[in-house]
DNA sequence: GTAGTATGCTAAG
DNA sequence: TTAGCCTACTACT
């Protein structure tokens, strides 16, 4: 389940098993059958990560526009590929009889929102959609400034709004507020320039990391569980963080209970003594 | 086995 | 504002 880290690692991890390589393509679902046709055959060409959205890139077929949701999932194996189990949307499988020979890969897409085919300019839309992502070398911070600076919205509802900042999602967004005692309903525009180029390169760091380990991680290396003589964390993310799901828990850094509110159909997450409302002087 | 929850987003109303 | 996508994990029976 993916913030921009796991797109950005899923790009590379489908070129270091297919790039280059003419690919079986099918949708044993058939939910993408017309689509897997046309690619089946082909070689993969490119492979691309804005935010959330993967591109996968056909040569003249195209692109591949990937969006795992809130549950899809891209799967590898090694082998000759099993029956597939479950709705499988798309399957990528290297050819058995390819010359020269390679180590035999394949691919399970399930369940995303979104598999479709796109044309370059239809791509290049849907990139013109989103906001600079921390992960990309060619983003940078300023368009996302100069709408955050002038926004009554809260900073926590910009962060999470993929055309202001792409590839931010639930962790990062209360983890980034967290590590820089921010109160994440402070408006945006009553961050300070300095805040919020504080913010991004924190969010640099903390995904860059997440896209290395596969995972997110947060916490300082004074927080670990180690440091800390506390068990590590178990949950189906597994990184070790300050507050996100850790509503009613002690805070790491200062003891007190951290809070939890829906905003936006989402949970946040935030400690309430650690990120207080700080005006800015004016 | 079953219920409950979720790192996201879109289209329908 | 709400339903839907239809996976995967944990916690409980």
């Amino acid at each position: 389940m993916p913030e921009g880290h796991t797109i950005h690692r899923l790009a590379r991890d489908v070129a270091d098993r297919f790039a280059g390589r003419t690919l079986d393509a099918s949708s044993p679902q058939g939910k993408f059958a017309d689509g897997a046709a046309l690619l089946d055959g082909t070689a993969l060409t490119a492979t691309e990560a804005h935010g959330k959205h993967l591109f996968l890139g056909f040569g003249s077929v195209g692109w591949v526009h990937i969006h795992l949701g809130l549950y899809g999932t891209f799967r590898f194996g090694e082998g000759v590929p099993p029956e597939p189990v479950g709705q499988v949307r798309l399957r990528l499988a290297t050819r058995p009889g390819e010359t020269p020979a390679g180590p035999l890969h394949y691919a399970d897409l399930r369940g995303p929102t979104r598999c479709e085919l796109l044309a370059e300019p239809e791509k290049q839309a849907v990139s013109d959609r989103l906001g600079p992502d921390p992960l990309r070398a060619a983003s940078a911070p300023e368009a996302a400034w100069a709408r955050i600076s002038r926004s009554r919205t809260s900073i926590a509802a910009l962060l999470m709004d993929q055309k202001i900042v792409a590839g931010v999602g639930n962790v990062y967004r209360a983890e980034v507020l967290f590590r820089h005692g921010i109160d994440p309903y402070r408006a945006g525009r009553d961050l300070t320039r300095a805040e919020w180029d504080g913010l991004w390169e924190d969010l640099v760091a903390l995904m860059t990391d997440g896209v290395r380990k596969n995972r997110i991680d947060t916490v300082s290396h004074a927080h670990t569980p180690e440091a800390m003589g506390r068990p590590p964390r178990v949950d189906d993310h597994g990184g070790e963080v300050y507050v996100y799901r850790r509503a009613g828990q002690p805070c790491l850094v200062c003891g007190s209970p951290v809070a939890t509110a829906e905003l936006a159909a989402r949970n946040l997450f935030w400690c309430p003594h650690c990120q207080q409302e700080r005006p800015p002087d004016r």
